[in-house]
RNA sequence: CGGGAUGUAGCGCAGUUUGGUAGCGCACUUCGUUCGGGACGAAGGGGGCGCAGGUUCGAAUCCUGCCAUCCCGACCA
């Protein structure tokens, strides 16, 4: 390809929307344009990237069996009314875009595919004999974010291979799961991504163990827990630790104090010496379920620890037995509008009663009450009195009528001790997710009543599995990893072009007459090679060059007469100055052992 | 959804306070000089100021409504 007829609009400027590195470099050297919030389109530079990523994981994903198909984008909503999912992902703040046909059929544009595929499944496979099977596709998926952001990592249309697998037996899934997980750590390398595999939490896809894998970068929107032996990583979401011991609490009676306006956990151990550790802390929440249901909690933790929601979800989830959509705080106006009296805030004690909802109009009328391990652990202990302004101080859980219930709720922190080995701390990391590979287990097989015949000859569900990589994601993941001031460093496995050949001066024909040369020599060799034939001055060429990243650059230039060109390596800056000849040979050498 | 900010040429911005019919840099076109790290000079082309109303002799500037985009937040009572 020559320059000249590529449309390369590179940008002096950056884009005022772009903040992060890597999304002002796709604006700046036109791999991406914007049509609207969250929506791109891939110019031709971009688009071989893609391409270059696409066939890395279509060659993993053949070795590792899978076999590549391409599945419908509109999906029918009975589908998902079915596996029980429409609701959650249409209504309130539903990530589905849906939209009905001329017949008022609703419609949903595909954000991930179970639905589909386990109904291809459930008709075309009867037989254990056919298992295990591993089925993928390549391509556009929608979802509508709260907030879409950074270019493509967080886009509205992006592309994505998913992967779903079909078994007869859990070990089976295990066994393509681990194996799965194998490709994509040679996936990523293959793309020259720095990655770590997390232990994660399965979130909306549900199913039992599920693992990402990360891009560490300080732009992440994950963060991530690791400990320094690299034996233990976690996102945040998921990752457990040893907490802290809590600082004794001096013997005495138990009494009841006075804390005036001392209504956070700082204000009450700077007005009284205590520490935060000493303290339960009690949050007061709102979970809105599935059914309609809106039952009010109260979740006690340590003072000094706190509340990871994504716990709290997940044993709300299956405690209820009903999809939990959403936990928010209860406040002061919702109170009123429930009709309800004043509730003790900032004294809010474990133990509040649950009359505080009696008149309720719409809320449960009895309190879920949870309990952290890190505060059922406390024998003594300070808490709200429930009246206002007073405090009890060496007090226990026989406050309590009904024996809690006792939860691990607590966010594990930078700087805890690891459960696998206590003389190990917990490292803080941010993380880009680019691939999440999950074991779904029979939760979709069941709803979508999905059988094979097993060797008894009767119906068994299918356990399945299902591994997702986010293709534009990983691009862009690239760039912010792999970047400098002076644009991007692309690894040369996926970059665009692995050559760039300029003409330093169009208007000198021995220089013309070698680059043409040159070029027309690396094609021959198979090499992806640009040719910068462009009249404009050396310098725009190299800035250009060095911007949209390409990993070696051939230069044609002062020293054609001599036969002689340079190479530059863009990731080093290392320079050689080599005839034709050894230039077609050294970049050769390069390409085919970055190439993988 | 809550809070904040911004919409003026492909990109970056000024002009809005104090209304008088739009400007700068980059990019683009032509000519000349220059030619290895985003050159210089000269001459050009392109927008009617997010949209819709309103006030006014006159609106990018004032008023009303809407839309879009970006940022922050969405458990610490």
């Amino acid at each position: 390809m020559r320059v000249s007829r590529l449309i390369m609009a590179t940008l002096r400027d950056v884009p005022s929307e772009a903040e992060i590195a890597s999304h002002q470099l796709l604006l700046r050297g036109g791999y991406i344009r914007r049509i609207t919030s969250g929506i791109y389109a891939y110019m031709p530079l971009m688009w071989r990237v893609l391409n270059k990523i696409t066939k890395i994981v279509q060659q993993e994903m053949n070795d590792a069996g899978g076999l590549q198909t391409l599945l419908p984008q509109l999906q029918p909503a009975e589908l998902w009314q079915k596996s029980g999912r429409w609701q959650g992902y249409t209504a309130g703040e539903g990530i589905m875009f849906n939209l009905k046909d001329r017949q008022g059929r609703s419609f949903g544009l595909g954000p991930t595919h179970e639905e589909i595929i386990t109904r291809i499944a459930s008709e075309m496979i009867q037989s254990y004999k056919q298992l295990p099977i591993n089925l993928y596709q390549i391509q556009t998926k929608f979802r509508d974010e709260i907030r879409p952001r950074f270019g493509l990592m967080r886009s509205r249309e992006f592309i994505m291979k998913d992967a779903y697998s079909f078994h007869s037996s859990e070990e089976d899934l295990k066994h393509t799961y681990n194996k799965m997980n194998k490709a994509y750590k040679q996936i990523f390398t293959r793309c020259g991504l720095e990655t770590v595999a997390v232990e994660a939490d399965s979130g909306a896809i549900g199913g039992a163990a599920s693992q990402e894998f990360m891009v560490t970068a300080d732009s992440g929107e994950d963060l991530i827990l690791t400990s320094s032996d690299g034996l233990y990583s976690a996102n945040q979401e998921k990752a457990v630790s040893i907490p802290p011991d809590p600082d004794p609490i001096g013997e005495g009676e138990p009494a009841v104090i006075n804390t005036p306006n001392q209504k956070s956990i700082e204000e009450l151990c700077s007005a009284n010496d205590f520490e935060p550790s000493q303290i339960i802390k009690v949050i007061v929440l709102l979970a809105l379920i599935g059914d309609g249901q809106e039952q009010p909690l109260l979740v006690s933790i340590r003072g000094d620890q706190e509340v990871n929601d994504v716990k709290l979800i997940n044993y709300l989830s299956t405690q209820i037995g009903q999809e939990v959509l959403k936990i928010k705080p209860i406040n002061i106006e919702e109170i009123d509008s429930q009709g309800l009296t004043k509730w003790p805030f900032g004294s809010i004690g474990p133990d509040l009663n649950d009359s505080f909802l009696s008149n309720a109009r719409t809320w449960n009328k009895k309190f879920l009450r949870i309990i952290d391990c890190t505060a059922a652990e406390l024998n003594s202990f300070i808490c709200g009195a429930n009246t206002k302004d007073k405090h009890r101080i060496r007090v226990g859980w026989d406050i309590l009528e009904e024996s809690p219930k006792i939860v691990d709720l607590r966010k594990a922190k930078s700087l805890d001790k690891c459960i696998h080995d206590p003389s190990q701390r917990l490292e803080e990391k941010r993380g880009i997710e680019i691939g999440h590979i999950f074991q779904l287990g029979c939760k979709y097989s069941k709803a979508l009543e999905a059988t094979f015949t097993n060797e008894k000859g009767s119906q068994d569900y299918f356990w399945m599995g299902c591994y997702g990589i986010g293709v534009s994601r990983l691009a862009q993941a690239a760039i912010e990893q792999n970047h400098d001031e002076f644009g991007i460093k692309w690894p040369i496995s996926i970059a665009p072009f692995e050559v760039i050949v300029i003409i330093a001066n169009i208007k000198d024909s021995s220089q013309v007459q070698l680059g043409e040369n040159l070029y027309v020599s690396l094609q021959a060799n198979g090499i992806d090679v640009l040719l910068d034939d462009r009249d404009e001055r050396a310098g725009v060429k190299f800035k250009d060059a060095d911007l949209i990243g390409i990993p070696l650059r051939v230069v044609a230039g002062r020293d054609a007469e001599s036969g002689k060109v340079e190479i530059v390596k863009r990731s080093t800056k290392e320079t050689q100055l080599l005839t034709s000849e050894e230039a077609i040979k050294k970049l050769l050498e390069e390409v085919l052992s970055d190439r993988s």
